[in-house]
DNA sequence: CATACGTGGTT
DNA sequence: TAACCAAGTAT
């Protein structure tokens, strides 16, 4: 076994000299003077950062701030606002839950997040990564922070053979006996930067990584790429389907909102037949949203998570913008800032390729 | 415990 | 290029 109490001052050591600079962090040497990241902005970093590429979160985190410098800002904005400034990131959920849960630190918490990881969990969006995440980073509570680079540097370090999901327990065990009571934000932003520059899924850095005189799978020579240990995944299915996109004689697009739950939740889309396992290869023009000259434009592929997406697209333009209850026309000068999820800004630009270029 | 839930970048 | 991956959560 790694010797679990040489690993934090090792690996503090070497975050205080290569560690990443972020606009939602405190560098290390700040916050050995007490400085400590704000809540509000840990809190939301870490809900974007779900899955999420750091490069991707970004520009969206910069814009959240701006729009909505406190939670209780956040709290009081339109949550279509939210939706829109969310639009593009995925995983709309998150969008709505942030909402939620900024309505909820405002209303039941006066505006204080919760300092404590119990409470935190209690908030929605909130899970088990994200309230060990902020009450460490924020609140210097020596939680135990895993998320997918601390179970591959976890799973290097102690040579796990159980595979995930199942190792779940493990990994935030063993990360638990390395979580130094000392600098604990620290150490979980350490293991992140870890796992995401040296520790690598594929061909990693051994040799210049400061805890490779403890790692269990460096040590012995294991086939290191190989860890963190996987359950095999499940293919994905094709669906197909059709959209329709309607456009006004004004330039202005039809435009309708999703249910708030399910995929794309709450957020807007042009006109679509439900997507179907079939694959006849028909074509739908027949399940237009209203009569016009609908002409097929060719389709759109999109990968979601659990399955691949074939969409026909339709268009018909020069049309006179009529008063509709299951939608709105969304003005082109205003069209580039819907609430527009990826999928249909590629069917909006197969059907009108300028109509998003604002 | 398994499944639903986005998107863009890398290999 | 198909596969894999990225600071997970809710049900």
């Amino acid at each position: 076994m790694p010797d679990t109490r040489a690993v934090a001052p090792l690996l503090l050591s070497w975050y205080d000299r290569h560690h990443r600079s972020f606009p939602w962090r405190v560098p290390p040497a700040e916050g050995q003077r007490g400085l400590r990241a704000q809540p509000y902005h840990v809190w939301l970093s870490e809900v974007m950062l779900q899955q999420t590429t750091v490069q991707a979160v970004m520009p969206y985190f910069e814009r959240f701030r701006t729009l909505w410098p406190r939670v209780e800002d956040l709290a009081a904005a339109e949550t279509e606002d939210v939706m829109k400034a969310w639009a593009g990131l995925g995983y709309y959920a998150r969008a709505r839950n942030l909402k939620k849960c900024a309505e909820a630190v405002a209303r039941d918490h006066g505006g204080r997040f919760p300092d404590t990881e119990e409470g935190l969990r209690a908030l929605p969006g909130i899970g088990d990564y994200t309230a060990a995440a902020v009450a460490a980073i924020a609140f210097d509570r020596p939680s135990a922070v895993v998320d997918g680079n601390v179970e591959r540097v976890v799973s290097r370090l102690f040579r796990v053979e159980e595979s995930l999901p199942a190792a779940k327990r493990e990994f935030r065990a063993l990360t638990a006996s390395i979580t130094p009571k000392e600098r604990p934000g620290d150490f979980a932003q350490a293991m992140m930067d870890l796992g995401s520059t040296i520790c690598t899924p594929r061909r990693p850095v051994c040799a210049l990584c400061p805890l490779n005189g403890h790692c269990l799978a460096y040590r012995t020579g294991a086939e290191i790429e190989t860890y963190p240990r996987k359950a095999p995944k499940k293919e994905k299915p094709v669906r197909r389907g059709a959209a329709f996109v309607a456009r006004a004689a004004d330039g202005a697009i039809f435009l309708r909102r999703r249910i708030d739950s399910g995929l794309l939740g709450g957020m807007s889309e042009v006109p679509s037949t439900a997507w179907s396992a079939r694959t006849d290869g028909a074509t739908e023009a027949d399940a237009a949203p209203f009569a016009a000259d609908w002409q097929p434009c060719g389709s759109v592929t999109h990968v979601f998570t659990h399955f691949s997406l074939e969409l026909t697209v339709f268009a018909a333009d020069g049309l006179e913008a009529i008063r509709r209850n299951d939608g709105w026309w969304e003005p082109a000068t205003s069209l580039s800032g819907a609430a527009l999820p990826t999928v249909m800004k590629k069917a909006i630009a197969l059907a009108f390729p300028q109509a998003l270029a604002s």
